[in-house]
DNA sequence: CGAACCCTTGACAGAAATCAACTAAGGTGG
DNA sequence: CCACCTTAGTTGATTTCTGTCAAGGGTTCG
């Protein structure tokens, strides 16, 4: 690993808070890669032997069974993946791909557990970070549960455009069909209701997302703190500071 | 508190591998409390002040929004509910009611984050226990997406056969109203889809449930171990040991 | 006995998946 | 540079699934 690998990450509020002793410890047999696009790193069911933390680059968790597959999570940096599968010594019950280069951190699962035995900083970064990911799949759940597909493409592009700054414009993130995947619905549903959500307020061009009308919008989307956030993980919580410069 | 209430607390599994001083010190403030039924003890969007562990009764956790509501998990003893609300002082993402009289343990969320950082027996129950709560609820969202209506009653009510030792016939454990809410669908539609079964090797009369042909239904439900678990939750684990007699 | 409440059933409307065809953009190789 | 191929996205027609509304049967409980 590069020497400055190794600072970029002591400043992760991972380990931000741990003592040099265990941090040396910790690090000792970690490693960064590089991955290319479309790279399937990990497969549900298999054990996980790694922690891996996105340092750069867009990854993928989904799920599958038989033949049919959905996008469960979209991981940007600074963004930690197979937390609890690591901590429980349990098979991984998401797989995860590259959407395109990506620089990613891998931390053996025993050296994660010695830490976390350890270091008590990093024990609490480390409950805390799970937390998170706990809360944000409870969302997820929640929005499938009581979100018809119209809603669910209302809020997430609203909190979109929140997070971006309450902007009016702003470019889609991630493909149309990931997205699709991702809110629980087809891609051809996900174009007709983008089509439909034209008359509340929303005009979608390309990757262009454009709210010509917030107030109609809302209406549909009616974002909830308990459903769309916030509550960033810690992780995350560093990567999207910049939307603070408000 | 009563003494045999703390002398039975000890015992779980949560508490089991903390030192005696961390122990006393936790249970400091700690009360155990009877609740009638079909009480809401805890409601969305309030603040964690006690994690709550259940030690006789049945709680359901539920979402809502806007004038929607749904299921989100029913727990039964030992299980602890509202835990990641309480590490990360966040407010609770669900609603929490008793289905019947229940026992509830009150763990001051201050004393959980003290005995986190004092023991590390504790710290590591805390976290197993959440990254079980995780897992539970990845599934669930997996099943919402992957699985239409049909597979999903198939799915359940295989599981719930085998975690009562593999039987052809067993009660359901909770209302047909409650169940359909937690698969994500109406009373109505859980009613026509159970009869739409009864082709496939499943009859309901009532609340008993009779597999009449495991083979048939399994093509519906699929099991799959990164859905239909096991990994229980370390506090559920002791409460379904008894299944282990075979 | 009446009043809830749970469950079921039927008829219908609306939502969403599927299948098929077509466009547009990007990349490849000649 | 262009012909070709792949892929993302769109659109329409159709079927399937699911929710809604309304009514009725059965239970429990005061």
């Amino acid at each position: 690993m590069r020497p400055t690998d190794l600072a970029e990450i002591r400043r992760l509020s991972l380990f931000r808070d741990m003592s040099q002793q265990c941090y040396e410890q910790l690090t000792r047999g970690v490693y960064v890669q590089h991955f290319p696009e479309s790279l399937t790193m990990i497969r549900q069911g298999e054990p996980a032997d790694f922690l891996h933390i996105l340092l750069d680059g867009q990854v993928e968790l989904f799920a599958s069974w038989g033949d049919r597959e959905t996008t469960m999570s979209v991981i940007k940096p600074i963004g930690t993946f197979i937390l609890a599968a690591t901590i429980r010594d349990a098979p991984c019950l998401m797989s995860a791909r590259t959407l395109e280069r990506s620089r990613i951190m891998l931390l053996p699962s025993a050296n994660l557990r010695q830490a976390f035995r350890d270091d008590r900083g990093f024990a609490h970064a480390i409950v805390d970070e799970l937390a998170g990911c706990y809360r944000a799949v409870v969302r997820h759940a929640k929005g499938m549960k009581l979100r018809n597909s119209r809603e669910r493409i209302a809020s997430y592009l609203m909190r979109q455009a929140q997070l971006a700054g309450d902007v009016r414009s702003y470019q889609l993130p991630v493909e149309k069909r990931l997205l699709a995947s991702y809110l629980g619905m087809t891609a051809e549903n996900l174009s007709r209701a983008l089509r439909g959500l034209e008359e509340d307020g929303l005009k979608v061009d390309g990757t262009r997302v454009i709210i010509t009308d917030p107030i109609k919008l809302m209406k549909i989307a009616k974002l909830d703190m308990l459903m769309d956030g916030p509550d960033p993980s810690p992780t995350t919580e560093a990567a999207s500071l910049p939307k603070a410069t408000a």
